[in-house]
RNA sequence: GGGCAAGUGGCGGAAUGGCAUACGCACAGGACUUAAAAUCCUGGGUCCUUUACGGAUGUGAGGGUUCGACUCCCUCCUUGCCCACCA
């Protein structure tokens, strides 16, 4: 076996060598030639790369290299989201400093990425630790902070205590860090805020325009943004009359609403409780959902615990007393913390209604099954139907009553129309060390004062001790937090949280157009030369988080003048998990299967060329070693063409041709479509096509083959180039073209159907008329067959493809 | 609970409403070889039929639209993913 294999390990070494000492992917600016922007989210720098860069990668080195070809002015740049969390972790682990270890693993990953041989323009490279990008951070901070969309709040907020950290909404999953899986818990701290929420509109709206992003992402950051029409009705508590707001969707509902359920945490519930018989019970009842962490309470499902307050509530509408309870199946940040409670046509208000007995009315009717008595219904009904016991509006259909009940009680005042959004702020402080500096300085005399401009970049100190306890590790470095109030000049003191990395990420892909530039985060000209990026490729994982923060960005940016476009990401590809067994590669399974040890194996080549081969790119696609050896035969069986080009004394031959052109179709409309699995498998047809011509003239189908393998297998496809006795670099020549005239075919092989089913096939002129194919076809033996003598009833004729005969 | 996606040979997967299973893997047979490996070629959904020829059947289940459905519509089942006490 061994001395048949290419030598893929010299190959590829020898390749990689060349293009590092010639710079061969520089981004060289072409005039008169359009642009495209290529871009792969970047990795974090973990040491390793994995079989998801891989994938991630590859897909996008194709794209890259596609458009080169194709002559477009391509930007593929490649940089390191180098702060983080991770880095502390393994700084304490292994008794090392962030900044070393990260800069450790980043050599580590840019030598296993330029082992893939992945067109990158390595000039270009960032790392966000670094202060030339980290001060760009600081200063779009200022910037958002000048424009009151940064602000300062104490307020009950996400904390995980194992990353001893504050948590920002995206990031807590299942009331758990996304990071560590720990249960996060609510704890009340000043935190910085970003106020994303400025943008909501624009955010949703725009949401539009991204015609060529995954419609599930475009569904999730909708979800995320949560923008929920309805209305907030004014109840008052009947003793004192205190305002009670609640909100609802479900307007139409409002004459059904037979108690009030305010959160465990609303604060008007003292003073409805106070000198109550259920006072005490309240308070016991409040201490012991407190202490409930969020998960359980999910996880307890739809069972709701609560209890009577023991005060009542007036429902505007009708006068009616109901009474109101506390409950923790309501949330104090969604709405108005309270709610009214509607058990005939909402589940979980029926739920609780049923288990505390209370009193359901049921306002809207059932059209397939009417029911009046409620103690007959077995569930909510959530539909539509007919308003009944709603006063002036029973017989309205209940869309209908909605828009009038609103008007009604807007006239009234004692309702008013109301948007509610499900995003908050974004709290960006963390109480870690490898990340930006927050550019602000506390004084005694001027308060919160934020550093100038021209002071930027304020440097996160290197001499500082990690424990991983006791808050900001930066607190404990004097040197830092000691400074002068830039206002007043008296003693002062540095702000110790830092930023959190997503900050980092939201504006990279502006800063790879001009990584070097020192005036600004990045050349205005230049920016608005690349962007926005043509396409983008990462994981479904950033959905939200990454993809919704890069948005809001770009459009803060285009307030500044920064910019001149709304969205950064013109067309999103989300690519798909590397599986093994069906199961999610991770260290816990044990089932990693190691990028290097498959490059030392088969070659980089042989890897890209099976990662993509296995699986449209877009699902998520299973790993088999089987699957691997068969790409490494094809390339074994590409290589081996070399030889019987230098013995090929054959003629021209037809056929062959037709496959090559057949193959530069079909290939290019592939890629164009993201198909990289079909796409391969033409590139395969056509080399099977050339084995069976081997004896006939194959010179110009294997350079065909070698052009378009080269953007799957660039090595490889180097290297045949080369010998096929071309001295340019294969990445700078053309991509080829097929000529429509070659494919056009003088015969056809129509297909014949009788009732539907294939009975026969005949091969005729491209030409031919009706009659005569008609006259054909009847003819046929086969077809004869069939009709004996049953009567034609109907000839379907589909030009150039297929005939159906109903007998 | 809500939403989205998907379900096709032994496996990964392919098919603008028009030859279902391209391409690859695995398998079987042949050529080459002393032999094996490698390589090249050939074969194949399933069932019936002695083989060929041929026929029936076949894309999760059931129905519908159509001359014709993997593809479109309806109902259901299964799996995966995402969101979620969201009022």
């Amino acid at each position: 076996m061994k001395q048949a294999n290419y030598p893929f390990k010299q190959i590829e070494a020898r390749w990689q060598n060349i293009w590092s000492k010639n710079n061969t992917f520089k981004v060289r600016i072409v005039k008169n030639r359009p642009k495209y922007y290529c871009l792969e989210m970047f990795p974090y720098p973990s040491g390793k790369i994995h079989m998801g860069h891989v994938r991630n990668y590859t897909i996008g080195d194709i794209v890259a290299r596609f458009k080169k070809m194709q002559g477009f002015n391509v930007l593929h740049p490649m940089g390191f989201d180098s702060f983080g969390q991770p880095a502390e972790n393994a700084a304490i682990k292994n008794k090392t400093h962030p900044k070393v270890w990260t800069e450790r693993c980043i050599h580590w990953m840019r030598k296993e990425l330029k082992q893939m041989g992945f067109s990158y323009d390595w000039e270009r490279e960032i790392s966000t630790h670094l202060d030339a990008y980290y001060r760009w951070n600081q200063w779009i901070f200022l910037k958002l902070f000048e424009r009151g969309l940064v602000y300062k709040k104490k307020e009950d907020v996400n904390w995980c205590a194992d990353c001893q950290t504050t948590l920002a909404n995206e990031e807590v999953i299942e009331g758990k860090c996304w990071r560590c899986k720990n249960e996060v818990i609510q704890k009340e701290l000043e935190q910085w805020f970003i106020r994303i929420t400025a943008y909501k509109e624009r955010l949703l709206e725009d949401l539009d325009k991204l015609k060529d992003w995954p419609s599930q992402v475009i569904l999730m950051q909708k979800n995320w943004l949560g923008r929920s029409e309805g209305v907030e009705i004014y109840f008052r508590e009947k003793e004192n009359g205190f305002r009670i707001p609640v909100f609802t969707t479900r307007v139409d509902t409002i004459f059904g609403a037979t108690y009030l359920v305010l959160a465990p945490e609303h604060p008007l519930i003292n003073q409805i409780i106070k000198g109550k018989p259920q006072e005490k019970e309240v308070l016991e009842f409040i201490e012991r959902v407190k202490n409930k962490p969020k998960s359980v309470r999910l996880s307890e499902g739809l069972k709701k615990e609560g209890v009577f307050s023991g005060s009542f509530a007036i429902n505007p509408v009708n006068e009616e007393e109901i009474p109101i309870w506390i409950a923790d199946y309501v949330l104090m940040d969604y709405g108005t913390g309270a709610i009214m409670a509607v058990p005939a046509h909402d589940q979980r208000d029926f739920l609780f209604a049923k288990e505390h007995n209370l009193v359901i009315k049921i306002v809207i009717q059932n059209p397939e099954e009417p029911i009046s008595d409620p103690s007959q219904l077995k569930e909510a009904y959530e539909g539509e139907g007919i308003q009944i016991n709603s006063s002036q509006f029973d017989g309205l259909n209940n869309r209908e009553a909605k828009e009038k009940i609103a008007l009604w009680m807007e006239e009234k005042g004692i309702g008013k129309r109301t948007l509610y959004w499900r995003i908050k702020d974004w709290l960006i402080s963390r109480q870690r060390y490898w990340g930006t500096p927050i550019p602000i300085i506390y004084c005694d005399r001027c308060g919160i004062v934020p550093v100038p401009e021209k002071e930027l970049p304020v440097k996160l100190p290197f001499k500082v001790t990690i424990s991983g306890k006791g808050g900001s590790p930066l607190n404990y470095v004097k040197s830092f937090i000691e400074t002068r109030c830039p206002k007043c000049k008296s003693k002062a003191c540095r702000e110790t949280d830092t930023m959190a990395t997503f900050f980092d990420s939201s504006w990279y892909f502006l800063r790879f157009c001009s990584p070097h530039y020192q005036k600004g985060p990045f050349n205005k000209k230049e920016a608005s030369f690349w962007m926005p990026v043509d396409q983008y490729i990462g994981g479904i994982e950033h959905a939200v988080l990454h993809l919704l923060y890069s948005r809001f960005f770009t459009k803060f940016l285009k307030d500044l003048g920064m910019v001149n476009f709304e969205e950064p990401f013109q067309r999103l590809l989300t690519q798909g998990m590397v599986l093994k067994d069906g199961e999610v590669m991770s260290k816990s399974r044990g089932n990693i299967v190691d990028p290097d040890s498959i490059i030392k194996k088969y070659g980089a080549d042989t890897l890209r060329l099976y990662i993509l081969f296995a699986a449209p790119p877009e699902v998520e696609m299973d790993w088999s070693e089987r699957g691997i050896e068969g790409a490494f035969r094809f390339l074994n069986r590409l290589y081996r063409l070399l030889d019987y080009v230098e013995k090929n004394k054959g003629e021209f031959n037809s056929e062959l041709e037709k496959a090559r052109h057949r193959a530069i179709k079909e290939v290019t409309e592939d890629i164009e479509n993201f198909k990289l699995n079909t796409a391969i498998s033409h590139i395969m047809e056509l080399l099977n096509s050339i084995y069976q011509h081997l004896d006939a003239d194959i010179t110009e189908a294997v350079k065909t083959a070698v052009l378009l393998v080269s953007v799957f297998c660039p090595h490889i496809a180097s290297e045949m180039w080369q010998r096929l006795g071309f001295k340019r670099d294969i990445s700078k020549e053309s991509w080829p073209k097929f000529n429509p005239e070659v494919l056009k075919e003088e015969k056809i092989t129509y297909i014949i159907q009788i009732n539907g089913k294939l009975r026969s096939k005949i091969e005729v002129d491209v030409n031919i008329k009706e009659e005569e194919l008609k006259q054909i076809i009847l003819s046929d033996p086969k077809v004869k067959k069939w009709i004996q003598n049953k009567s034609l009833q109907k000839f379907v004729h589909i030009p150039q493809r297929l005939v159906n005969l109903v007998i």
